[in-house]
DNA sequence: GGCCACATGTAATATGTTACATGATTGT
DNA sequence: ACAATCATGTAACATATTACATGTGGCC
């Protein structure tokens, strides 16, 4: 019994949401959970192929007139394994990659400006990328509700920048220059 | 001309910092870049290598009594390598792996109890994070100014539970049971 | 004719974790 | 005697990105 891997199981999810290519997926992916779980398709369509393989879905050949298109669907064992891993109660990989944070955290090794321009380059970066969610938001989902998880996203960028903009504050007030 | 890898990057600049040996700079990342750039032995030793051989880094070995030791320094070169890149324009790389916001997601697959139960379990296990970058501060640091981006991860941890603890209110609110 | 969106897939490479092997020293 | 800490390292495996190859169909 191999346990699946994450991404394996966004598959999963996906499918269940009504996606039912790899390449569907993969625009799904790009405007939704790449902020917190990204994947290419050189993980997709092999992955794709060892579910089938697993059982846990299965494909047929639905091409759009002359191009070839493979359509996928959940068989009842793999939304068992979808569902049994959305209410499990283990505990989940949270990790975050930035570079940002360690060049700050090596901050000591250079000058103050330098430090203040990586600080201020920040700031606008996560309030462009906030902006950038809100268009994909607006894009998607209009006036509805938007997903939670949007939400999230959003409102964690800000966050973001709101810290930096202290952070400037900080560096720039107790400074005797 | 070999781009470095950001793990190569830390390396350079936790020998910058004071560390030695790579047992020491896994014990610095595992309490202070961990939250934000890990990595293990698999990488560090290796890396190590190559970066000696590029002419980054020299060793010697500094056996303490019988236990083999293998200090490193920055040469010249890798100081520069190491500045060139703290005070750098480009982009940072910056990437989450979240599996719990990947259940939240997918949360309209399951019940309300099952997410609010993630919801909850979410709140506790940031507020935990949270004080487990506070021990190490204290033991790290004590009463000495703390880094910021120790700050920074601290409160990053106590935000994310308060925005779980908005959302468990917005789930029971607009909820007609 | 040319570009873009649709669509699938692989190979090479890069990156990272885990488990293991080895052994000295220090403290209980 | 034994556990913990100091210390180095590799092999197998898992995960992920990038670049490439290939082709259709719709639109301007």
């Amino acid at each position: 019994m191999s346990t699946l891997s994450p991404t394996a199981r966004v598959i999963l999810g996906l499918l269940a949401l009504g996606d039912r290519t790899g390449y569907e997926m993969k625009q799904t992916i790009d405007r939704s959970t790449r902020f917190f779980w990204s994947a290419s398709y050189g993980q997709i369509y092999p992955e794709l192929r060892r579910l089938e393989e697993s059982g846990l879905v299965v494909s047929r050949d639905e091409p759009r007139g002359g191009v070839q298109r493979r359509a996928f669907e959940l068989t009842a064992a793999g939304r068992a394994e979808l569902e049994s891993w959305l209410v499990a109660d283990g505990p989940d990989r949270f990790e975050i990659r930035d570079e940002g944070l360690l060049r700050l955290f090596f901050g000591e090794l250079v000058g103050e400006e330098d430090v203040l321009r990586l600080v201020r380059r920040r700031q606008e970066w996560f309030r462009e990328v906030a902006e950038h969610f809100r268009g994909i938001g607006q894009e998607v989902f209009g006036d509805e509700d938007w997903p939670p998880v949007l939400h999230y996203g959003i409102e964690l960028m800000e966050w973001n920048a709101r810290w930096f903009d202290a952070h400037e504050r900080r560096l720039t007030q107790d400074d005797p220059d």
